[in-house]
DNA sequence: AATTAGTTGTACTGATCGGTACAGTGAGCC
DNA sequence: GGCTCACTGTACCGATCAGTACAACTAATT
């Protein structure tokens, strides 16, 4: 049986039940630590289920990938209208505000998938091209700074975008295993300092 | 039966066996990728030797961490006696180094870990603490140039080190699933530009 | 009411998981 | 030579893994 995407409102419900069991799980315990049967005890679904909306686990974590963008970006929202210093400020702030609310580790979600999906060839490509689509609309809100005369004509905004990615993603590293904050706050302030260096 | 220590040249190097198969499979699928069979397989060992080493997979791991944090700072000597800008040059090279040579995938086999291991309260602990010791050696060396007046009085050591981890960890991250050693250059030159900003 | 496609429940499979049991073998020490 | 203890080989265990088989149900369409 191929896997199906769901075509009633029902078959919608139950397969976003999953995905998002799936996604809670596997930000908790990693993909392997997180079995099938775990995902649908927890979600309430059955199997025959999962396997009719998935092909198999692998599809399920390529849903949950693109789920983890969709949640990590929701939890930023000015980055889709990023357009001046104060916005980058913002944008600071709401990265913050998302782990100081946490129940859960502070920890990027797809930065734990990270490690472990390591070199799978049909996963690993899709959290590159989950971080390339966040990057991407920093590099396009940095671009506007510099439309509007905010930021060094010179500077290149994509190379700009990917240091602060850097920052943004070593710093939850940072702050992951160490349970504070701090190192997130240090690395976001050097990063955004960083940028200003490029200020018009 | 409780875990042994070797105590003798034979289970030493049985010992350090099954760690380095451990080390080397774990750095590419995972822990949870790794099953102890897959280590004894690749070991030649057999499974009485692992469960008379180890008390269970959990402490296999921990051995792991260790030998992780040693193959770390074996790649980067000049950590230990970082003492002028030069050294820090040649740190950043010796850094890159590693993965331009490598066979494997370009990642902090820490980093790797850090992800998967995420709250289990014996294993995140010991990730933490080798993070710790590997930043200490960083912050002792800026210390050093403070101390030969290379480095301005009234910048902390420690905190210039965090902030060169996080570059280090990040650019390690972008690097991994990037398969492209550029975004770790990037980060390491930032890195070694904000610290030249408290240069004396 | 009959048809049809989308959806679901239950039961199962073979493989692999981490871990254990236990009978040995190796080498140093008296 | 014989004792001791660290070490090793092999066979096994119950649990859990991802994935399958197949019948039954739901609901919209006709």
């Amino acid at each position: 049986m191929e896997a199906q995407a769901a075509s009633t409102p029902r078959g919608k419900r139950t397969r976003d039940a999953i995905v998002d069991a799936a996604a809670g799980l596997m930000y908790v315990d990693g993909v392997a630590g997180t079995s099938v049967d775990k995902v649908l005890a927890a979600s309430g679904a059955g199997k025959s289920q999962m396997y009719h909306y998935f092909k198999n686990k692998e599809q399920l974590v390529a849903a949950v990938i693109d789920r983890y963008l969709e949640q990590i970006l929701g939890n930023q929202p000015v980055i889709f209208t990023l357009a001046s210093w104060a916005d980058l400020e913002t944008w600071t702030e709401q990265l913050l505000d998302v782990h100081r609310r946490a129940g859960g580790p502070i920890a990027c979600p797809l930065g734990n998938l990270a490690g472990e999906v390591g070199d799978n060839p049909k996963l690993a490509p899709l959290v590159d091209q989950a971080y390339r689509t966040w990057e991407s609309h920093l590099a396009r809100g940095l671009k506007a700074l510099q439309d509007n005369g905010e930021l060094a004509a010179d500077a290149d905004p994509a190379r700009l975008a990917q240091a602060a990615m850097t920052s943004v993603q070593g710093g939850l590293l940072l702050a992951h295993i160490r349970h504070d904050l701090t190192a997130l706050q240090d690395a976001l302030g050097i990063a955004l300092a960083y940028l200003r260096g490029f200020k018009r």
